[in-house]
DNA sequence: GTTAGTGGAGAACGCTCGTTCTCCACGACG
DNA sequence: CGTCGTGGAGAACGAGCGTTCTCCACTAAC
């Protein structure tokens, strides 16, 4: 197994074992029995496990962000298209192994004791609040609708996370869709033509 | 000094280090050097950290909400008292030492391994949920109106832990307002007299 | 065939921390 | 005055875990 494969591999692993079960809870041996590289591979590749948290984190905002975007922009209207991060989110809850957002929940864990992880979190979040902004921008929208639609996001995915009602992501959509009709409101688009 | 008041300061030491720190991160030594109260004490206070645990998460969620309702019911106004929920959270993310809700940590931190602490941030959220739904009942505006508000509120509480923005309560009492006049528009009051 | 180098399996080390134990000071009662 | 019970301080124990080390099998070059 070449270097690249052990590090996808113990990629996998850590974002399986940490998304499920929290950081701290999770051993380096788990990840090296899941991931099957051995644990002197494991530490050529990282050098401790904060970067191994690190690397997790860094992926899977990559990979969180892309498969939104991708759908996102499988829709053509703007408006739509703000929608449809909301119907992206309810096909995320509805996942199995859903356990509410990784950064929110690093956050909670490790927040406080590790600048790094908190920094993550926040990039996180402020990523996802510009992204927003380009589809408020892209439906000449104003950008407060865009951090409403952020709170009602964050709020949705920390409800699905704890109360685990498949609802949440419905009732998120529904207020999606008063805030933007309220928006729509106070600036109608350009005439046509 | 007396059981209780033992109690009392090993809580104190508890609700402040789990709070600040996260509850994988504080040792009962700690706890112990805090609150003043030996370690043999402690224990026969408290049979085992997680019993601790479950004591600092029931306390902080009666607190928690009797400071809201007491915001809440200064208000006399039936619709005012839903914005006054939002005026309350800016109080409470202005506070010194503000760090996110402490049930949303806790559960990223154990959820995953601690099935008490699962429903302890279980039961605290829909605790919260009911209480908005009594808010939008007396002002005869529907339920949908307060699972919206519920994820406003929670989103705000997230976004203002992980990005300290301290704009964030306002951006949420923003959008509670147009929600709200979305929902009165639906359902107008019913006529006086 | 011998040897040097690579990588795997897992034991070992050192630290942290939840929990328990030891020892001692002190006050109450005979 | 002696002794017994209570409670405090903190040492000690044992488990878990991040990290390193040891040992060995295998391969390739000479």
């Amino acid at each position: 197994m070449d270097r690249e494969a052990a590090r996808d591999h113990v990629l996998d692993a850590a974002e399986e074992l940490f998304y499920g079960r929290g950081i701290q809870a999770v051993g380096m041996d788990e990840i090296r029995s899941l991931s099957g590289v051995s644990l002197k591979r494991l530490y050529q590749l990282f050098a401790t496990k904060d970067r191994l948290v690190e690397a997790y984190l860094e992926r899977r905002d990559l990979s969180w962000r892309r498969r939104l975007a991708e759908h996102v922009e499988s829709c053509d209207d703007p408006e739509g298209r703000i929608i449809a991060v909301f119907d992206w989110l309810e096909l995320w809850f509805g996942e199995p192994g859903f356990r509410g957002c990784a950064w929110i929940n690093s956050y909670g864990e490790l927040g406080a004791t590790s600048a790094t992880v908190a920094a993550q979190a926040r990039r996180h979040k402020q990523a996802f609040g510009r992204y927003l902004e380009t589809l408020t921008d892209g439906a000449h929208l104003p950008r407060d609708l865009a951090g409403h639609l952020l709170l009602l996001a964050e709020g949705a995915m920390v409800t699905a996370g704890i109360l685990r009602d498949p609802g949440t992501a419905a009732q998120a959509r529904a207020a999606a869709g008063l805030l933007l009709e309220s928006a729509r409101r106070t600036r109608p688009p350009a005439p046509a033509g």
